[in-house]
RNA sequence: GUGAACGUAGCUCAGUCGGUAGAGCUCCUGGUUGUGGUCCAGGCGGUCGUGGGUUCGAGUCCCAUCGUUCACCCCA
């Protein structure tokens, strides 16, 4: 044997049990799409690197330090998707879906990369579900994809989800509060220790989500932007809990909750899972007011959502692992060379038919084609041997009751096909 | 990127003072001349993460490196 070559760091490989979960996962979510009209895109796996410069924002995490860039063979700067908005964004002002009819309501599942360092509930390549709504600013559009992802959550059965929520503000308002609370860690300064008071500068909001005590103790006094909403992001806040409240989900307002990108403007929401680990966010989004126009559309308001297929599997396999899924509905058990090429034909054409089918292909004695039909999940087991090749008949075996009959090979397909759709 | 713990069979793990690697599960075969989920017996399966060093001798001690996990940071 030679050296093992192993997945790079980061990144891991899904066997089927998981992909079976991971599915359900995707099926439960593309129901929910097409109840709330949301139409499904697919972008590129990867982007001019200018795409996220601009859509992202400079000062995130995420430009500064985590996007996997390189040069293409004719010298253009390319990056793996670290997320999935801008992508979507661009691909709306370049299809000009401006002149559809309004909202364009839009969904995807794909993978994401970014340089980081691996735990649990965090990769390098990580898959998202995400949605988003463009050309509504109505806040009932926010509650309405509050209320699908927390749906999604729902439909899977994840224990111990939460939803926060706040709003970041927008326009004039959002500025001077940014600069009151630029003033404010200021005159704290000497309370900072030197890596907050470099993020300080950077991206002040972040700090709320420090879990240093000495930070804690500091924004424990800082001005909240809930106390500082302009008319029209206020009253937009109060719609969107009042809508939440109607359909009755369940929130915690948070005057400190940050996200991790620059381009989100009023209304943003995390659903966090107690079971993740060192993680806490299972999924979240929110509103994007100036996003199309910075990727040079007409203006255009947007809000939106991304969840992470990983942790909803960690959330929902944390009690253990999900149980394998059946890869069979009918073994076919055919003792010797001639009985197995006497039933591929009929095992042929009942796959064709819908019906899950599988056969020993190892040529293994009785009991172990058994414990194979057995495993495999088979409601029913054909049995083909010397025997019945001499009559012109299969035996065919209940595999919960073990109880068995003859069936005229003439017949064996469509007795196989009535039961086991 | 920084700090810490841990890497032994496909999986979960044991391995004493440094003395030439083991168990359970899984898988395969047989006990049962053609019958599964129980039982019994046997078998397959290991460069002890990798590379150096110390030693007569290293899974065990030392160094480096890679990976995983945890914390910081950040996010899905």
């Amino acid at each position: 044997m030679s050296a093992k070559v192993e997945a790079p760091k980061g990144t891991r490989d899904v066997l089927p049990d998981e992909g079976a979960l991971r599915a359900r996962i995707v099926g439960a979510a593309s129901s929910l799409f097409d109840a709330y009209g949301y139409g499904r895109i697919a972008t590129p796996t990867f982007e001019q690197t200018e795409l996220f410069v601009r859509g992202v924002g400079q000062s995130t995490d995420i430009v500064r330090k985590e996007m996997y860039t390189f040069d293409d063979l004719g010298g253009r700067s390319m990056t793996l998707r670290p997320e999935g908005t801008a992508p979507v964004v661009r691909a709306f002002v370049e299809h000009g879906m401006h002149k559809l009819p309004l909202p364009v309501k839009l969904w995807y599942t794909a993978p994401m990369f970014r340089y980081e360092a691996p735990q649990a509930g965090r990769l390098r390549e990580h898959t998202q579900i995400g949605a988003e709504a463009l050309g509504a600013d109505d806040p009932l559009l926010d509650a309405e994809l509050i209320a699908l992802l927390g749906a999604i959550y729902d439909a899977l059965g994840i224990p111990g989800v939460r939803l926060r929520i706040g709003s970041l503000g927008d326009g004039p308002s959002r500025a001077a509060y940014r600069a009151e609370l630029v003033a404010y860690l200021n005159s704290r300064a000497a309370d900072l220790p030197a890596d907050a008071r470099e993020r300080a500068g950077e991206n002040p909001m972040r700090l709320f989500d420090s879990r240093d005590p000495a930070v804690a103790a500091v924004m424990e006094g800082a001005p909240r932007i809930l106390d500082r909403l302009g008319d029209d992001a206020a009253a937009h806040h109060r719609a969107v809990l009042g809508a939440l409240d109607a359909v009755g989900i369940a929130y915690d307002e948070d005057a400190t909750l940050v996200r991790g990108l620059d381009y989100y403007t009023k209304t943003v929401f995390e659903f966090t899972c107690d079971r993740l680990g060192a993680q806490s966010g299972i999924g979240g989004g929110g509103r994007y007011d100036g996003l199309v126009e910075e990727l040079g559309g007409p203006p255009t308001p947007g809000v939106g959502f991304g969840t992470g297929i990983e942790r909803i599997v960690l959330a929902l396999t944390a009690d253990g692992a999900p149980g394998p899924a059946p890869t069979a509905r009918v073994y076919f058990a055919g003792i010797g060379p001639e009985a197995r090429a006497e039933l591929f034909p009929v095992m042929t054409r009942l796959r064709a038919a819908g019906v899950a089918a599988t056969a020993d292909t190892l040529g293994r004695s009785m009991k172990g084609m058994m414990k194979q039909a057995a495993a495999s999940g088979a409601a029913a087991c054909v049995i083909l041997g010397e025997r019945e090749l001499a009559e012109g008949i299969a035996t065919l075996r209940d595999m919960s009751t073990g109880e068995q009959r003859p069936v005229p090979l003439s017949e064996l397909e469509s007795v196989l096909a009535k039961e086991h759709v």
